[in-house]
RNA sequence: CGGGGUGUAGCGCAGCCUGGUAGCGCGUCUGCUUCGGGAGCAGAAGGCCGGAGGUUCGAAUCCUCUCACCCCGACCA
């Protein structure tokens, strides 16, 4: 392709609103232009680029049996009821809808379970029409709380959406393992570095699932991973060994009270008893769990010198959201001022558990439930009743990796790609089902994956850029290579690299020429911001020398210059080399 | 949803406090020169100052309402 038939809008100055790499360049090489909050017009240079990511996503999937559908983006409300989801999903206001002229209303497709579970119950008839997978590439929405970071967070956005129907679980765990290890290929084919960790299910739901991280130091998650392990967790969902308190198996001494005015918080009690460590109190946080029809408070206990996780606290009660309480609440729920909070006498009101960490706790310090009172040589089971024990604890940085002990470590990720076991959630929700062997209707055994083709782009951006501009990983440029001629009206120039446009678009590459008339800075340095990573210029050299000047910036912007004759096989190599993006060799 | 901020030419901004009919840089168009790191000179086009109402002889500027956009927050006893 030519330049000048391409729609290319640069700028010069960086949009006002960008606060991260790949909104400022993709908005500034005119990769996206932005029409509303969180909507943006894909440009045809952005375009090109998910158009190869998506024959990758497309290419793996047909390896692991996919069939490519399309799915309707208007789903009805009483679709939607039927799994459970729509009060869910109108509980988080995460969906957006949409209504007819008779007033039926739609949500837009935030995912699509719904809709291809129906679609299974109504076309499978037999278990030998299984296993069966499922893909669409389509516009996804949410309505986001905050959009922001150009294509990262936005309200409307593509994705690659599959779904597979098996017999059993068995069946659930060989087509999970199939999209999984599709995935790291994926990725890998993308040349974007790309870990899978363990994550929270979140509003999908499920058994078992897996997040997809391209590394980036913007990201907005944080990972954990165990120093050379293969632990790797979304800290929603990590967990991590720690030392037991110092109090485990001590003898217990009689239940005291203490006067502690206006002592409220593990850091000032440290101070007033200063031969009490944290690790030796219990905590007492409370809060409420919404649920769709009703609010439940409960009372969390942890050791002192920890932190309550909020998403696995969630999951332990079943709700929706955790809530803190007001001091308000606090108050009238407990009759004491807020920092005071304990085991022993807590209303029956609450429900309460007990943080893996206060297991075995002996002699404990924690609040009495009575303003400016704490109590020592509390010990639970003798004092109050024995609480239910769970892992609701966030794991931090430096503690011990679950499985070897290794120390973890904090990476920040990009999430592009999510893979969960749904089991029969949805099938046994919506009654979706086939004959089994044994002639009865047995529910679909399911799961589903997701890519985020459009915020795979900007992740890869985010990831691979320098000062200049974007550094396309060659497998998803635009175009894999552009011969810009630095003179256009220089007929040896022109000649040379009209030349060198049609031999390697003769030898299969995706190569733009650079015929626009301008400065030779200028068209440079718009090279350099589009993000076409492998260059060929076409300048003075060749009148000179009759060499052209070839460089590959996603391997350090080496640049060398080469007799006109050697440039093509030169570049095809490179090109070949570019395309494996990060698989192995082999 | 709470707090703060901003809407003026395609992009980035000044002007507003102290009312007098709109300006700068970049970009765009025309011509000439230039031609390897965002060229120079000359000329030109482009904005009912987010919208509605009000005050005033007169409003980008003051007042009211509204819409949009941006940032921060929505937290642990």
């Amino acid at each position: 392709m030519r330049a000048t038939q391409l729609h290319i809008v640069t700028y010069r100055n960086d949009p006002a609103d960008a606060e991260i790499t790949s909104h400022r360049l993709m908005a500034r090489a005119g990769y996206i232009h932005k029409i509303s909050a969180g909507l943006y017009v894909y440009g045809p240079l952005l375009w090109r680029t998910l158009g190869k990511i998506k024959a990758i996503v497309r290419e793996e999937l047909s390896r692991v049996g996919g069939q490519e559908v399309q799915l309707p983006i208007m789903q009805d409300q009483a679709l939607w009821e039927r799994s459970g989801r729509w009060e869910v999903y109108q509980a988080s206001r995460t969906m957006l809808t949409t209504t007819d002229r008779r007033a039926t209303t739609f949500g837009l497709a935030p995912t699509a379970e719904e809709v291809v579970t129906d679609y299974a119950d109504a076309t499978v008839k037999s278990y030998k029409q299984l296993p069966l997978s499922l893909y669409q590439i389509h516009t996804k929405f949410r309505d986001e709380i905050r959009p922001r970071f150009g294509l990262m967070r936005v309200k409307e956005f593509i994705m690659k959406d599959a779904y597979s129907f098996d017999i059993d679980e068995a069946g659930l765990d060989a087509s999970y393992e199939a999209y999984r290890k599709a995935y790291v290929r994926i990725f890998q084919r993308c040349g974007l570095e790309a870990f899978g960790v363990d994550a929270d299910p979140g509003d999908i739901g499920g058994s078992g699932s897996m997040e997809f991280m391209v590394a980036a130091d913007a990201g907005e998650d944080a990972i954990l991973i165990e120093e050379g392990g293969d632990y790797a967790a979304n800290v929603e969902k990590a967990s991590s060994r720690i030392e037991p308190s110092p109090s485990q198996g001590e003898a217990p001494r009689p239940m005291r009270r203490e006067s502690t005015p206006n002592i409220r918080t593990v850091a000032q009690l440290e101070g007033f008893f200063p031969e009490i460590s944290a690790d030796r109190m219990v905590k007492t946080v409370l809060c409420r769990a919404v649920h769709i029809d009703r609010e439940v408070p409960w009372a969390v206990l942890i050791r002192g010198d920890q932190d309550v996780n909020e998403v696995k606290l969630r999951n332990h009660t079943g709700g929706l959201s955790i809530e803190m309480l007001t001091d308000a609440d606090i108050v009238k729920l407990t009759g004491a001022q807020p920092g005071f909070a304990g085991p022993v006498d807590l209303p029956e009101a609450f429900s309460v558990v007990a943080d893996e960490s206060v297991r075995g706790m002996a002699n404990v310090l924690c609040g009495a439930n009575e303003t400016d009172v704490h109590l020592l040589d509390v010990n639970l089971g003798r004092d109050c009743p024995m609480p239910e024990f769970a892992d609701v604890r966030t794991a931090r940085v430096g503690e011990a990796g679950p499985r070897t002990g290794a120390p973890l470590v904090e990476r920040r990720g990009i999430e592009v790609g999510h893979i969960f076991k749904l089991g029969t959630k949805y099938s046994a929700a919506m009654g979706a089902s086939f004959a089994g062997p044994n002639g009865k209707p047995t529910p679909f055994v399911m799961g589903c994956y997701g890519i985020g083709v459009s915020r795979v782009a900007a992740a890869a951006v985010e990831q691979q850029s320098d000062d200049r501009g974007i550094v396309w990983p060659i497998p998803i440029a635009p175009f894999e290579v552009v011969v810009a001629p630095l003179k256009v009206q220089d007929d040896a120039q022109r000649g040379a690299a009209e030349g060198l446009y049609t031999e390697l678009a003769a030898a299969g590459v995706d190569v733009l020429l650079d015929d626009r008339k301008m400065g030779a800075g200028a068209k440079m340095k718009d090279c350099e911001l589009m993000g076409f990573s492998i260059m060929v210029v076409v300048g003075r050299g060749l009148a000179a020398s009759g060499t052209v000047e070839v460089r590959n910036r996603t391997t350090g912007d080496e640049k060398v210059e080469l007799p006109l004759a050697d440039v093509v096989t030169s570049v095809v190599e490179m090109v070949h080399a570019g395309r494996r993006g990060l698989l192995p060799k082999g």
